[in-house]
DNA sequence: TTAATTTGTTAGACTTGGTTAACAAATTAA
DNA sequence: TTAATTTGTTAACCAAGTCTAACAAATTAA
């Protein structure tokens, strides 16, 4: 069983190759039913699927049987995850987007965003994340304010707060 | 010539829109061969899609003339062109991400990205740039750093910046 | 004002990813 | 252990978006 000369897969392929990896995950085995339902569709449209992520190494798929990944499909259904979780933390961590909304952006520009842009995003977060005022910090929260009512939170009362050289 | 029930433009349908309207706006006026060229794709290929925008009303194309574009496809190029530039500046601006993947980005992203993100990243933008040290804020300086070298600037060294060498 | 060149259009084929309908295999229930 | 039900596969088809090849119209140069 020849692998193809694996190119770049489509988003479409990237789906399906998250599906089986999320549902291994969940219930410890990825079948095409399940794949059916978790991404709406019909399970003919999974077979033709399964063929041909088969076709380039990415999962093992006998007749009838369990979906599998192969090396190469953990790591790159693994790449598609990373990306998907540091959008989404992105839009409900620092913009506040709601979850249900968040999750759909996040499962579109996670087969688009470039890999410099997933590392910046990626530090974006942690340095936020783990500043001097970790959690949320203040010009978050002022953030927050700003898009509610368009008027900011004053410098020196976030400012204040912090006088007390809390941090060295 | 009956318009179309209008459902949501495909990406490629947004994107021959979008090549319309900025070729408009270069030279005035926009041909196939020019948006043929934009988009690398060839000529046939921009005539069975400026069937389709003809069909649901967003551009006006008589045989061998110029290609021009409806109230409805203005508003529509407009509202992705809107998209493309808000993803660019917060690529570019917040996270300092190389103009060329930027724009690559953004492209893409234009597509994906639901009202509710599009509006928070807005505000978001606008917060960041006008605040009270408005240009880049200090916390955006102290994130560049930190990207860099995986240390964090402190507070501190931030709000005396007067005494230090670092910030010029 | 013809001839050459460029540009636009049409027809037909291919690819990807989806569908339904019919059937085969596997599983569950009687 | 059959029969019924669920699950998986195959075949045939559809739609979007791309291409090449052939041709038609428009433009430019002679």
């Amino acid at each position: 069983m020849n692998i193809e000369k694996r190119k770049r897969l489509s988003s479409n392929m990237e789906d399906y190759l998250e599906a089986v990896a999320a549902l291994k995950k969940e219930n410890g085995v990825a079948r095409v039913r399940d794949i059916s339902h978790l991404l709406n569709v019909k399970s003919p449209s999974v077979n033709a699927a399964l063929q041909v992520l088969s076709r380039k190494g990415f999962i093992i798929h006998e007749k009838y049987g369990y979906v599998d990944l192969t090396s190469a499909g953990k790591e790159a259904a693994r790449q598609v995850q990373d990306k998907h979780d540091i959008l989404r933390k992105f839009l409900v961590e620092i913009l506040s987007i709601d979850q249900k909304i968040a999750t759909k952006d996040a499962c579109q520009m996670e087969h688009s965003i470039s890999p410099q842009t997933f590392k910046k995003l990626t530090k974006f977060i942690e340095f936020v994340k783990t500043g001097p005022q970790s959690g949320k910090p203040d010009w978050l929260k002022s953030f927050d304010y700003y898009f509610k009512t368009g008027k900011r939170l004053k410098c020196k009362m976030r400012q204040v707060k912090k006088k007390t050289k809390t941090n060295k």
